[in-house]
DNA sequence: GTGATGAGACAGACCTGTCTCATCACAATG
DNA sequence: CATTGTGATGAGACAGGTCTGTCTCATCAC
């Protein structure tokens, strides 16, 4: 834990990422340690010297791409002035995300789906991202409305979004994001 | 197929059921057949008797499922007159949902989840129930706005909805029904 | 020498789907 | 009423595969 910590974290970096691909495309039920390790081209055990187990995996992709998520809306954000325009810089970005061939819906979402269990770690980490995303629509809009008022329209942007991304994995990305605009413009406008 | 049909429907309905009852709380990959049969109490091959295969039974539980949800949606909104109180009334029936204590999130939403390849008779069977409920929307908002206001609208009602009942699962269904009917309010009455 | 890794066997359980055979309900017929 | 045929069902073995997780041993880099 001392030289070659460097090389271990490759290792373990280069898991997490194919796991997230493959998890991203199949569900996580569907695929299995064996696929992982075959498409990382690592043996088995150092999969479990890194991590403690499958479920353990699946809350490290899951956190992983839960703060790349969050640096990217953090650079994002920062270059833009007003909040309208920020939440707007957000929305597009789901917008292009969309888009993307390799867009396959929203990977907390489907975690959620397959461990519906509140006490398991995934639950947890899944709500962690939500509660995240929320508050950071409420950190925008606090700047130009009461708390109250703030609270009530970021909660109604997460809905929004996360219904848009349920939209577009079925294949109407395109209307979905300009449709879930145009209400979140009025929740953020009104009033 | 004449005599007895009656009895063989009941053991079919009888194992929809109970695979419904399992799919939801625990998901469809980690469900298996085994684990069906025993709770529903009947043999494997009376199982494979009424259903081509496992994904064959879970399309039927879906759209058995959605055959229902049409039902109560109709039951519903026939008794009110006016548009918003329709769409009140959906809202209202989400808001119950949320609370039952057997609540565990939107099947369909968890189906498309573990099978996300669009040619899979799944994807397909939730695709057709969502733009029902967004067709449903549309049809109750046309009768008080332009058709291109409608269909914009409905879009967006059936985001919220569908977002609220994400977060719903994730133990904020009081506050998420709330928000996502007044921002659903401000929807509907805009302009 | 030391620690990470690759390769693969292995256990024990579970998966889907097929097959056989005994049993049972029930209808038609004598 | 008694008998016989028929189709659904229960029970469970079975095949062939996959699952997670553990173990051993050789190899390699430093």
């Amino acid at each position: 834990m001392n030289t070659s910590t460097d090389a271990g974290s490759n290792k373990r970096q280069h898991i997490v990422d194919t796991a997230y691909a493959l998890f991203k495309r199949a569900g996580f039920h569907a695929t299995g340690i064996d696929r992982i390790i075959a498409e990382a081209d690592v043996a088995k055990m150092t999969m479990y010297r890194n991590f403690p187990s499958k479920d353990g995996l699946i809350v490290e992709v899951l956190n992983h791409r839960a703060r790349r998520f969050d640096r990217q809306l953090d650079r994002l954000t920062q270059g833009t002035a007003t909040p309208e325009r920020k939440i707007r810089a957000i929305f597009d970005w789901y917008g292009r995300w969309f888009q993307r061939p390799d867009f396959h819906g929203c990977l907390f979402a489907h975690a959620l789906a397959e461990f519906g269990d509140p006490a398991h770690p995934v639950f947890v980490a899944v709500t962690a991202q939500k509660q995240n995303l929320q508050r950071r629509f409420q950190d925008i809009l606090a700047a130009v409305m009461p708390k109250n008022r703030a609270e009530r329209s970021a909660a109604a942007l997460l809905m929004l979004i996360e219904g848009a991304t349920l939209v577009a994995q079925m294949g109407q990305g395109d209307r979905a994001i300009r449709h879930a605009w145009a209400a979140a413009q009025q929740i953020v406008e009104s009033r």
